[in-house]
DNA sequence: TACCTATTATTAGCAACTATTAATTGTAAG
DNA sequence: CTTACAATTAATAGTTGCTAATAATAGGTA
């Protein structure tokens, strides 16, 4: 028994130094843990965690290029951008802490949510610089520190340089929170046709 | 079999396609080119590219951590609370900066100020919790970082639990946002239902 | 003809694996 | 105590995508 504990013991650590650092091998683990590397690997077997080379690669294709998500840099997405498709919709998560909560209720503050919805809103523009110009928010549930948020947005019209998106927060299937952001490309093309 | 390209062209392909994709081995670079692996190899040799591994670690290696969601911090959205009375209006400020704004153009993002004035509405609410319910917002001129931002919020209306506060921010005199927010004052009642 | 360049081939070796089989070790249960 | 079993380690063969070194080949030039 003693045995097993120290197994699932150390394939949690495993699991939590990879995911700390995707770019240690079998070889470097087995000598962090003092283990075989045999063991290691079948570990990782275990736990269905792929081998060092395909985890770099997962890490090098999760960098959202340069010419897909154009409006927003990597830093100004709050949030994790999940999947895009520029023009259409986009799905963001984040995971809410308690630095995002008032203290004394662990509710998180609303303007955190609106951030997530806002930034995933500009993102799915498919232009330069996009600005939002009028929101409706509708908060329909308090969401509480720890929870997972999970963002979708949908350009539901589009005429000009104007976009209409929709958005839906959940967190754990259900609805948190919806709004409608009207959003303005500015993009040099449009100043010039209109002028 | 004739090859219509040159060394230095060939070389020269490689890099670009070396760029744009950099997960392209050289057995793949091979086949786009109909050159053996070992030209490709030299080719590479001679202009100092690393092999497809190294490149994919280094792709890897400066991608922001996702995990990494970059938060805001408090004292940063609710920028300064200048003047208030308790159910009826209060005054905030905000001195913008750089890293409020979109990179490209010094925009400040939108969700920085409806965080002002979300946080100011909520403050002049005379409760222990208040939450955001609904609100409308409309941003009318874009603010330019650097710029400091005055919101005024007064409590237009108040029926029992549920407050309907409108907020103006100004930049310079000039109107940059109005928001009009519904605002429920809640009790601990709130954090018992969830849990 | 001899020389040169570009290209291609060949061979050995490496890192970091997968996949499989087998041996060893500890230990709990019959 | 012995057996059965899980955990661990070892050993072996094969893979990918390379490096490094050497050699062979084809084509053109002086």
């Amino acid at each position: 028994m003693i045995r097993n504990l120290s197994k699932l013991e150390r394939q949690k650590r495993i699991k939590e130094y990879i995911s700390k650092d995707p770019f240690l091998s079998d070889k470097k683990l087995a000598e962090l843990f003092n283990f075989s590397v045999q063991t290691i690997r079948l570990d990782r077997l275990e736990m269905g965690i792929p081998e060092m080379r395909k985890r770099i690669v997962q890490v090098a294709k999760n960098t959202p290029s340069t010419d897909k998500v154009k409006s927003l840099k990597k830093e100004e997405i709050i949030g994790e951008l999940i999947d895009i498709e520029l023009g259409k919709n986009g799905i963001a998560i984040l995971k809410t802490t308690k630095d995002m909560a008032f203290g004394r209720t662990g509710i998180i503050r609303s303007h955190y949510i609106f951030s997530l919805a806002d930034s995933l809103a500009i993102s799915i523009i498919d232009t330069e610089v996009a600005l939002t110009g009028i929101a409706r928010l509708s908060y329909k549930k308090p969401v509480y520190a720890g929870e997972t948020l999970v963002a979708k947005a949908r350009v539901a019209r589009n005429r000009g340089n104007k976009y209409l998106v929709s958005v839906h927060v959940k967190s754990d299937q259900k609805e948190v929170f919806t709004g409608k952001l009207v959003i303005f490309s500015v993009n040099d093309k449009v100043k010039k046709e209109k002028a």
